[in-house]
DNA sequence: TAAAAATACTCCATAGGTATTTTAT
DNA sequence: ATAAAATACCTATGGAGTATTTTTA
C-alpha cells in the first residue's frame, strides 16, 4: 500500500509530542486511530520508527531520520499548497518578478516566507480554504 | 478535508501526460477517479489549477508551479522511505559524516526541472509492488 | 464525428471511533 | 496503581469502479 501524508504527519507529531496520546490529541484523533497508522507506516516502509513500551517510546535511527524529513515535507508541501492558492491573477504590484507576496496564505497566519519550526500549529498541509462555501 | 500525496501525484501525473485519461493509465486507476481528485485538490486549496475543455488541457500558473513543486515534494518523499528503509545500522564505511547514499533513490532519474513529458515513468512516492500481474 | 472530461450511480475498503485489555512503571 | 499502548469490534466516509452523458476541436 500507499505511504501517504497522513503517515508523515503522524510520525511528526509522535516525534514532537513524545507520546502517542498527546500526538493524538494534537491530531485531533483518537489514540488506538494514531497508533494503527504509525504502525501501518512501519508496515509499509518494512522499518521500526518507534521503540515503545506501554511507558516510554522513543524513536528508532530510522524514525529519527524519517521524522526530520518528514517535517520537512510536510512544510514544503504547506508552501507549495499557500503558494499555488496566491492570488489567481497577481496584478504584479510592484517589482516584477518577485514573488507578490500574498496578504496571508492558507493555516497558521504566517505567509509562505516563514518556513521556520512551530509546536502544534497546524501540523503542515492542512489548509483550510478561506470562506469558500459550497462544498459538504 | 486534507490534501493527500494522492492529490499530488494526481497532478504530477496530470501535468506529465498531458490528458486526464492517459494520466489515469498512468496512476492505475479511472478517468474518472482521477478527474475527481483533481477538482478535489482545486476545491481544497481554493484555486483551479487545470484549464480544462474536452479538448484541449493546460496548468494554469498556479497548476504549474504546484505541479513542479508536487515533483520535488514526491521525490523527497520517495528519498526519505528509501533511506528510512536503508539498513537500521548503516556501519558507517566511508567518511562519516557523509550521508551515506542508498544506493539509489526512487524514480524517474531527472530532476524536477524537465516538466516535459516522458511516458509513463513511475510518479514518485508510488511504491508499485513488483509482480503485479491480475487486477483490471 | 470521435476523443476526452464530467456526471451519476454503486460498492467496499479503510480511516476513525468507542470500549476494553494489556503492560511496564 | 496508573498512565500509556495495544487489541477488538463497529461505523461511516470517501475513494474507486462501471456506465453514461456532455462537450469541443
Amino acid at each position: 500500500m500507499n505511504v501517504e501524508l497522513r503517515h508523515l504527519r503522524a510520525l511528526a507529531a509522535i516525534g514532537d509530542e513524545g507520546t502517542i496520546s498527546a500526538a493524538a490529541a494534537v491530531l485531533r484523533i483518537s489514540q488506538p486511530a494514531l497508533s494503527r497508522t504509525l504502525d501501518q507506516l512501519e508496515r509499509r516502509i518494512g522499518t521500526t520508527l518507534v521503540e515503545r513500551t506501554t511507558r516510554r517510546l522513543a524513536l528508532t535511527d530510522a524514525g529519527r531520520r524519517l521524522h526530520e524529513r518528514a517535517h520537512l515535507i510536510l512544510n514544503q508541501v504547506d508552501d507549495a499548497l499557500a503558494e499555488a492558492a496566491a492570488e489567481p491573477q497577481p496584478l504584479h504590484v510592484g517589482s516584477p518578478g518577485r514573488l507578490s507576496v500574498t496578504t496571508r496564505s492558507a493555516c497558521c497566519g504566517r505567509g509562505v516566507t516563514g518556513i521556520r519550526r512551530r509546536r502544534s500549529g497546524c501540523t503542515a498541509a492542512t489548509i483550510r480554504r478561506p470562506p469558500y462555501d459550497g462544498e459538504s
